[in-house]
DNA sequence: AGGGGCTGTCGAAGCGCTTCGACAGTCAAC
DNA sequence: GTTGACTGTCGAAGCGCTTCGACAGCCCCT
């Protein structure tokens, strides 16, 4: 292993000039750079993390907590995590994965032991046990989700309360006055995630707001729960022509046995998707729907919390704008029977 | 923060004895553990982890490389990730998450810098370009995925071939005659995923054996493309009565496209996939499937690598054995028109 | 010519921990 | 009662880096 000393000794200087050269916290002339640069790359040398993290207070880690369920859409969570990983390795910072799993202890440990500079938590529930240690500690951290307090918190997050509305609102636009919403699986609302909570206000005071009917059911994935929660919603309100869905595993299902009972989309029946765009399209219609911006959220939870450690930055709510794209799956209410 | 030194005073003991009590590396007497281990309590001391990193010369960190493409299935991914972080906390070690961007050099700057102890490789292609660097170092690293070349590595993997083998046997001895294969993204095979690759020499020694005749077809995810892909199977095979699907992203449209077509499944035809049990007991018809070991690939990785470091275990390659679960797409073929 | 301000480099201290060797004290064996 | 092995504790060195203050040399201004 090669070590700093070595590489000043090899290049004919003290180990703080090369330190001075890594860091650029001190002006050096231009030819002992090189030379330091020079012999950097001939040892391959690799600063020490450790001692770098003992030395500088700082560890150069963001560490990421990400839920254990799976009751969420895994894609979503996977594409925020990568878009993590990839932002905090362009601004010099890696990444470490924390599962649910420990939950509040993971945070004390790592803000304990100085593992990581700063904290990202996805899957932030409205009254989430981990807040309070949040707020103590002098760690910045940035939450992908809102909960219900945000004092003294950052948070990135879709403005779903805009998405609900944004989906009533277009099909109100297009003549629907019955709509139904398949939520996420009910657990999902049992434990309070604000996204899926959020949505439901936008939606029920969008659809207050144009004079709408609105069934909401949670559903869980898959086909049979689908079929069940579909007989359901026809069987309460028959005249049914529009649906939003939440739960990206009920979108196919749905699909399926709409088309199995003869409903044609969209020309009896319209329906809008909540869901990243790659669900949207590869869907066996293609979907009327509000795009999931999980890379965008990544991104920015990252850029913020650099900002943070730069001293810049101050705790701040971003809500992104969600933005519905019409495809096909959409059209006007059929003329009543 | 508090340090080893505050807590050794707390408790009136010497530093070392303090970090004796935490290594167990000395004995220490019952009635001084128990007052130090008090102190650490009552001070909620945590250790510092880059000065452990550096005094110990371990930093009980695990990188874990994932790929960045998602032309894989990505809950797959996923859960493999989840696995090895949870895994790897029973042991304690955390992990590190590395996207396939940095390539090669993520193993360098890992390596070299003493950032982890060891690394676990997801997404191994065939003669990946990580390999000899991996050879090199003396860092013990776990690939999750089989290359062309195994020696002086250590592996995990299902045993893609025999996975492949166990799909045909099932549909020969169903009495199948012409089998269709939806393999996954052409793009998968262009970069030689070792797991794609395998399961079609297995299908294909499997069907050899058999007498059977396949049509191996690549297919991106999503309606559109199945649409294409099961038109030409047909018309090239139009005696087709069974199906291995390993892309699934397109179990879901295969299945749709069936019925569309008139095709009862499993009446008319069979189908088998290579998936995760939730994807196939989630799908619009239970399906017959070889399950993908997620989870399992994930703690064997992590266990094996903790025994490495622990001095124990060698360079294994250790290929888990597949199983097939007959659910209700498949059945026997129908009878020859 | 002399002072003042820069610029570029160095030496040394110290971050919080692990670990080695030293050393009291205890106990069993002779 | 001495020896020797063992147990439990301590002090000090050192891991590889950052950073602070010091300072030599230089240029420019008066």
């Amino acid at each position: 292993m090669v070590t700093l000393a070595e590489v000043a000794q090899h290049a004919g200087v003290s180990a703080s000039t090369v330190s001075y050269v890594l860091s650029g916290k001190r002006s050096i002339s231009a030819s002992t750079r090189q030379r330091v640069e020079q012999s950097i790359r001939e040892l391959g040398y690799h600063p020490n993390a450790g001692a770098r993290a003992l030395a500088g207070k700082r560890s150069n880690i963001i560490a990421l907590m990400i839920p254990l369920r799976t009751d969420m859409y895994v894609p979503v969570m996977m594409e925020i995590a990568i878009a993590v990983a990839t932002t905090a390795r362009t601004h010099g910072y890696d990444v470490l994965l924390l599962t649910g799993e420990e939950g509040p202890d993971a945070v004390r440990r790592v803000t304990g032991s100085g593992l990581a500079d700063a904290m990202i938590l996805m899957d932030v529930e409205l009254e989430d046990e981990r807040l309070p240690l949040l707020r103590e500690t002098d760690q910045p951290c940035v939450l992908i989700g809102l909960p219900a307090d945000t004092t003294g918190l950052t948070c990135v997050d879709l403005d779903w309360t805009a998405t609900g509305a944004l989906c009533v609102e277009h099909l109100a636009q297009l003549g629907h006055r019955d709509v139904a919403v398949i939520g996420e699986a009910p657990a999902v609302y049992e434990r309070h995630t604000g996204f899926a909570e959020r949505t439901l206000d936008g939606l029920r005071s969008g659809a207050r707001e144009r004079g709408l009917r609105l069934l909401h059911r949670p559903c869980e994935g898959g086909y049979d729960a689908m079929a069940l929660t579909l007989a359901r919603i026809f069987d309460e309100r028959p005249g049914t022509t529009g649906f939003v869905v939440q739960n990206e595993s009920a979108v196919e299902p749905l699909l399926a046995l709409l088309r199995q009972q003869g409903r044609a989309v969209p020309e009896d029946v319209s329906v809008v998707a909540i869901c990243p765009d790659q669900v949207a399209v590869q869907a066996s219609v293609r979907l009327t729907s509000v795009a999931i911006p999980a890379q965008e959220m990544g991104r920015r939870a990252v850029e913020h919390l650099v900002a943070k450690l730069g001293g810049r930055g101050s705790d701040e709510v971003v809500l992104l704008a969600p933005g519905l794209t019409v495809r096909t799956s959409s059209g006007p209410a059929p003329a009543a029977s």
